[in-house]
DNA sequence: CGGAGATTGTCAGCAAACCGTCAGACCGTC
DNA sequence: GACGGTCTGACGGTTTGCTGACAATCTCCG
């Protein structure tokens, strides 16, 4: 089972990221400040650590110094409001493996997350390319190219889009509020209301369905949000 | 299996490192100061060793020096943040077999231990001329030479521009992100920034596509980073 | 059955993000 | 000092995303 540490004192944001960590199969322990962040990370020794940069008490940088000083080499991916370069550089050339600024999508996260683990994990027995192809209908993703083919032939999706599409993908058959949506597609924090999932559902109707007027796939679920059936 | 030991007190520099030459499918040991790295050079035997200069407790030329009066002769390849000539000479002298200065990419590095194990390899019958060339549309690239043939005529790309190719094409297929780029073909602690990637990448397709405006290899995958298509 | 209100679909225009390109600076080498 | 290689910042074109108004559709209830 691979462990995750989140280090974050925002706890809606905590929340939100144990929940889809831990539907990815991780297991999750999460810390909201520095120091509570630095011992758990030294003494729990987790596979990877998710790292706000504000912090109480003890900040990010702080605590990333202080963990790699302490021998612990462990992937660590900093997230933070600020997308400043100089942050960016600090926080790299202090050893951190990625960085990711807020407002920032779930999928997004999860994407990097994977990729560090990949990167980090030895090379067992039987190569492993990341999350597999998924299909529905004629309709075949795969997420290591950010490609979409429909009978084979490539159709050209927009990031958001893809994205968008991702998410429905990961809860195929259940319905996915716009709220949902919202939160791992477009971010934590983000403003964006009124009709912009809407419009990007039709266009992937658009794009994907037979006939996008009654959507065989991509379905609408009144007063609850959207459902992907294969 | 090809065994290298890593002497690097850095636990950053010598989790990439071993990330990546265990990627490459090398056994990997790592010793985090002097003492220990000769004493397991001395009783490993490993076939190859990469030995950090600046070391807590012992530095590595006199780990360099105990080691060659021990009698050992596997290749080694000294690594540091200082380039000075003086060091390099020193180096050299003491019996090293190749220097590489901070920062450095990781594809250069490979290439140079894979460049040193060739050689100290004694030539027997088996096939082995490093990795094969590899293909996509009208582009052979054959690793051993460094050499890019386009219709069988060769193409003369920079250091970077190859570096950067052979990135992309260890991951065909696959998006590679310009964080990812950076680090595999720029080296840890890499400060390149703004468009560095996107004016290599550039300069590649200008090289080596039909119509660079519409690439057909190297594509752009919008708010991601890049991909090699065959 | 019909209509009002709620909900979702559609569209086009605007603003921002993103990438390609370029010229120039810098640096080491010949 | 010329030269090739590399990096950077500025600029501009293009794509993308967001929004709000309006149309279409659905649901519920009279």
């Amino acid at each position: 089972m691979t462990r995750i540490l989140v280090v974050e004192d925002n706890p809606d944001l905590a929340y939100g990221l144990r929940n889809n960590l831990e539907i990815e199969g991780y297991q999750v322990e999460v810390a909201d400040d520095g120091t509570k962040g630095l011992a758990r990370a030294r003494d729990g020794r987790p596979d990877l650590i998710i790292l706000d940069l504000m912090l109480p008490g003890m900040d990010g940088f702080r605590v990333l110094r202080a963990l790699r000083e302490a021998g612990r080499t462990m992937p660590v991916l900093i997230l933070t409001a600020r997308g400043e370069e100089s942050d960016k550089v600090r926080g790299l050339r202090l050893g951190a493996d990625d960085y990711v600024t807020k407002p920032f999508g779930v999928l997004e996260l999860l994407a990097r997350v994977e990729a560090l683990l990949r990167r980090a994990a030895p090379p067992l027995p039987g190569k492993n390319g990341g999350p597999p192809p998924e299909r529905f209908g004629d309709i075949e993703v795969i997420p290591a190219s950010r490609t979409v083919l429909r009978g084979g032939q490539p159709v050209p999706l927009t990031p958001k889009e893809f994205d968008l599409l991702v998410a429905l993908l990961r809860r195929r058959g259940a319905v996915v509020t716009r709220l949902d949506l919202l939160r791992e597609v477009w971010g934590y924090s983000a403003e964006v209301l009124s009709r912009t999932v809407d419009t990007h559902v039709a266009e992937l109707r658009r794009k994907l369905e037979t006939d996008p007027a009654a959507p065989r796939h991509i379905l609408t679920v009144r007063k609850s949000g959207y459902r992907l059936e294969r």
